[in-house]
DNA sequence: AACCGTTTCAACCGCTCAGTG
DNA sequence: ACACTGAGCGGTTGAAACGGT
């Protein structure tokens, strides 16, 4: 959308820091007349900033519904789970925590949670090394790891989600060789694989009523379909850590789809809107073994 | 109290994409 | 088809706050 060029005349536009007059008069502004075309808020403001530095401002500090403070320990989980799957897609990721921004989130991974994580999966390294170095069940390599790691680990965010999984993984797998791979992984219903974006922008899929998905597979722009598709299934699934599908996620799956050259249409062919997909059919069509889901 | 290194977070910058003429 | 422009996004910066000595 083009603004009138006589809404933005030449101004030395202010920078840094916004005072408390500068942000009531944009909150007034906006409030009153909405922001249609944000080059010409500051002129209709009396601002001396650029529609850019107004936008920021609003977004990320004025806008109504911003949650302050603290992030919880859910919404830990949330970047955390999301951002593996979506990577630095922090607008993507901020539609998923209500009243935060991308802006906050971005700055929050950086001072925060990358560093757990990263304190994570030195743990993670670590218990599976243990795995790989004794025979003994999954419960001694519990107590005797976390005996070592007691005081700092578990004390972090997400902690006992991750063991939870991690034991859920290792039932589930004893379960799979008594059922003699038979999967236990829970249909998922391909509708609600897609993100509402995906549906209402038409790009990637119809509008429903054919049994068609991606016709092109992977995009460069509107993010990437089948990327979306799973993180919106993953996040129906669960919410959180823990799920059956969430295990194989955790354990290379995803990483696994991501890498590579997938599409959609060639690879899992007679699958249409509304069909369920499980874990066997990704790992089929990718010519995986299902082990690859509990390593 | 003063200094210094680290952390946090608001804001800026540069880029891409989409809409419009 | 092309150029121009605004919106939006992610990476980066730098000032302020914090904590240790």
């Amino acid at each position: 959308m083009k603004c009138k060029s006589s809404d933005k005349p030449k101004i030395k536009h202010k920078k840094g820091l916004w005072s408390p007059e500068e942000d009531q008069r944009l909150r007034n502004h906006v409030l009153k007349h909405g922001h249609a075309c944000w080059s010409s808020v500051p002129v209709n403001a009396g601002l001396q900033r650029n529609g850019k530095s107004c936008r920021l401002r609003w977004i990320n500090y004025l806008r109504p519904g911003l949650k302050r403070g603290m992030f919880t320990l859910q919404e830990e989980e949330t970047i955390l789970t999301l951002h593996r799957v979506l990577g630095n897609k922090w607008s993507q990721i901020a539609q998923h925590l209500a009243g935060r921004t991308d802006n906050e989130i971005k700055n929050y991974w950086h001072s925060h949670l990358k560093k757990k994580l990263a304190k994570l999966e030195e743990m993670e390294v670590h218990i599976k090394t243990q795995c790989t170095t004794t025979t003994s069940s999954s419960e001694n390599i519990d107590s005797s790891v976390l005996s070592s790691n007691n005081n700092l680990t578990t004390q972090m965010p997400g902690y006992d989600s991750l063991m939870n999984h991690m034991e859920k993984s290792s039932s589930d797998n004893n379960d799979l060789i008594q059922e003699g791979h038979k999967s236990s992984l829970p249909k998922i219903l391909f509708a609600e694989w897609l993100s509402l974006e995906n549906v209402q922008s038409g790009s990637s899929v119809n509008s429903g009523h054919k049994p068609v998905v991606s016709r092109d597979g992977f995009n460069t722009h509107n993010t990437n379909f089948l990327q979306d598709s799973l993180s919106h299934g993953y996040l129906l699934n669960e919410g959180g850590f823990g799920g059956d599908f969430q295990a194989g996620f955790h354990n290379g799956l995803m990483d696994e789809i991501l890498n590579s050259e997938f599409k959609f249409e060639d690879q899992i062919s007679g699958i249409g809107f509304g069909d369920s997909i499980s874990g066997d059919d990704i790992c089929s069509s990718l010519n995986m073994n299902n082990d690859v889901m509990y390593l």
